[in-house]
DNA sequence: CCCATTACTTACAAATTTGTTCGTACCATA
DNA sequence: TATGGTACGAACAAATTTGTAAGTAATGGG
């Protein structure tokens, strides 16, 4: 993780922008670099850790582990631990996830739909 | 800015998910701290640079104008200047944010309806 | 006893984002 | 000539996120 300060002027920044805009607090709950990315792949149902891991190029276990627990805390995952050994845990999107499905699915069209036109300007 | 390095495998990381994802890629072109505020802040029409600053809580001259560089290199926000004394300079949504408006609202009422819920496991 | 498997931790380092503090150009007005 | 308003830019510092390279625990199988 690395403990954020709880006085810094960014965190108090961040807290106050989260309280006064519900659009900004939405984004910040999917905000890491690799949670979306999660979040797409357990669309369709549960996925073990390692499953994830082995889907998703590029991430490393550490990171895995992180957003997974970021998410978690924000309510978007379910986790659940088998008493096994060698360990099982898988991860499942929550009921408020859900929700967010058809949200994404706009974003995400709209996305491919301007990704080039966009990508031309940003190139200039 | 900051400029980034050409080869970190942070960079490279990026550049994979956004090539990979439309959703991801969608998500990052929001995705500063204080972008979202001044989307919305121009959803109403189009506001002078002192206008934002002085309606955006917190925001220093520096921050908000990296924002708005961003926003417009992602063609989400159209930059116009008036050949005036002293500057005047306006900002105002493009098309494709525009086409953004409805899906926000939707991710806002996701959040207004959840933050409550979501705090509460947060907090846990 | 040694090894393999799985889902993590920990300590550390590098990269990136944000914030602070100054300074600039321009010209009308005092 | 000094001042003021507007929209930035630059240099630097602090905070935060991301990546690297190691471990760790528990247990069945050999």
């Amino acid at each position: 993780m690395g403990k954020r300060k709880e006085n810094s002027t960014n965190m108090h920044n961040e807290k106050t922008i989260m309280e006064g805009c519900d659009l900004t607090y939405a984004v910040c709950m999917i905000g890491g670099r690799w949670k979306l990315l999660i979040l797409c792949k357990l669309e369709n149902g549960k996925l073990r850790f390692s499953e994830l891991r082995d889907r998703i190029n590029g991430i490393t276990e550490r990171m895995l582990t992180l957003q997974l627990r970021e998410l978690e805390k924000a309510g978007l995952v379910k986790r659940t631990v088998y008493a096994e050994v060698p360990p099982k845990v898988d991860y499942e999107l929550t009921e408020i996830a859900q929700e967010l499905v058809p949200i994404w699915s706009q974003l995400s069209d709209w996305g491919a739909k301007h990704r080039k036109t966009t990508t031309k300007l940003i190139s200039k």
